[in-house]
DNA sequence: ATGCCTAACCCCGTTAGA
């Protein structure tokens, strides 16, 4: 079984492409992130063949599964915050797993701004607030944790899968300096990440392909990244144990990244022993 | 040291991405 990630930047402008990625990839599930609409076209890709569930909002996030077998919807919001409106988490079963697919929030700028007599010092030594952005990262991940520890309290075998805006460590970026201030490469963001993991969860990429340093799932459209792969890894795929145990592979397919008018990002895919 | 590029919305410059 074929499990990919996709963060596709838009689902309108990627429309083709994604199309193109179902039907000569041989998936079995592909799961996107970043769909930037409202509208989603179920019946258009119902005819192309796929089961389909999706949880949209207006210009911003969303997220969507394609598989070849019936979607059967658990949870269409990350529990946790009743006034927490962003689309962001979808959790359904299909092929007879449980599979969770995110867009966890990017979380930049880290800090509030500084006053201008303060700007130029550290704002860590400074003590300045987080943001609001980054404040609403890091409650999301502590909410997302809960979650999943129920999920492994009840025995339930899952996979999560998809935009984790968390670079693991420092071989997964090209130049770690250069992401010191990013909310992506924090302490806290990477510690949540940590935690995740501590609950028996095996990060799929970095477990098949130990100290294997640039390889990476996103490489920004400014300043060449892309042809001198400058990039950083943040698109993952989390097993529970029993999940983990029946893992094959799993790669990043770059080919997408270099198509025209390509997504930022490019898939990660996960091939489960049926 | 800074901006670089892309997409959505409608304000066609601003916001967000990462």
């Amino acid at each position: 079984m074929k499990i990919a990630s996709w963060n596709v930047n838009s689902l309108k402008a990627r429309r083709a492409h994604v199309e193109n990625y179902l039907a000569k990839s041989g998936l079995d599930v592909l799961m996107v992130q970043e769909l930037k609409g409202l509208d989603f076209p179920h019946k258009e890709f119902e005819k192309l063949g796929w089961h389909t569930a999706a949880v949209t909002q207006k210009t911003y996030n969303g997220v969507a599964v394609f598989s070849k077998t019936p979607v059967k919807v658990i949870k269409d919001a990350l529990p946790g915050d009743k006034n927490d409106e962003q689309a962001r988490y979808l959790e359904f079963e299909t092929g007879g797993i449980r599979l969770i697919d995110i867009y966890l929030p990017n979380g930049n700028p880290v800090f509030s701004e500084a006053s201008p007599s303060n700007r130029g010092s550290d704002p860590r030594l400074r003590g300045d607030a987080f943001s609001e952005k980054f404040t609403y990262k890091l409650s999301w991940m502590k909410r997302l944790y809960k979650r999943l520890k129920t999920l492994r309290e009840d025995n339930i075998p899952f996979a999560i899968g998809g935009d984790f805006n968390v670079i693991p460590e420092d071989m997964d970026c090209y130049d770690p300096k250069k992401w010191l201030d990013d909310a992506l490469f924090q302490p806290e963001s990477r510690a949540a990440l940590r935690k995740l993991l501590h609950l028996g969860l095996t990060e799929a990429f970095r477990a098949l392909h130990p100290n294997a340093p640039g390889h990476y799932t996103f490489w920004d459209y400014q300043a060449g990244a892309w042809p001198k792969n400058h990039g950083i890894r943040i698109d993952h795929f989390l097993l529970s144990p029993e999940l983990a145990d029946r893992l094959i592979n799993c790669t990043i397919d770059k080919a997408p990244r270099g198509w025209d008018k390509p997504s930022d990002h490019t898939p990660i895919i996960i091939e489960i022993d049926p």
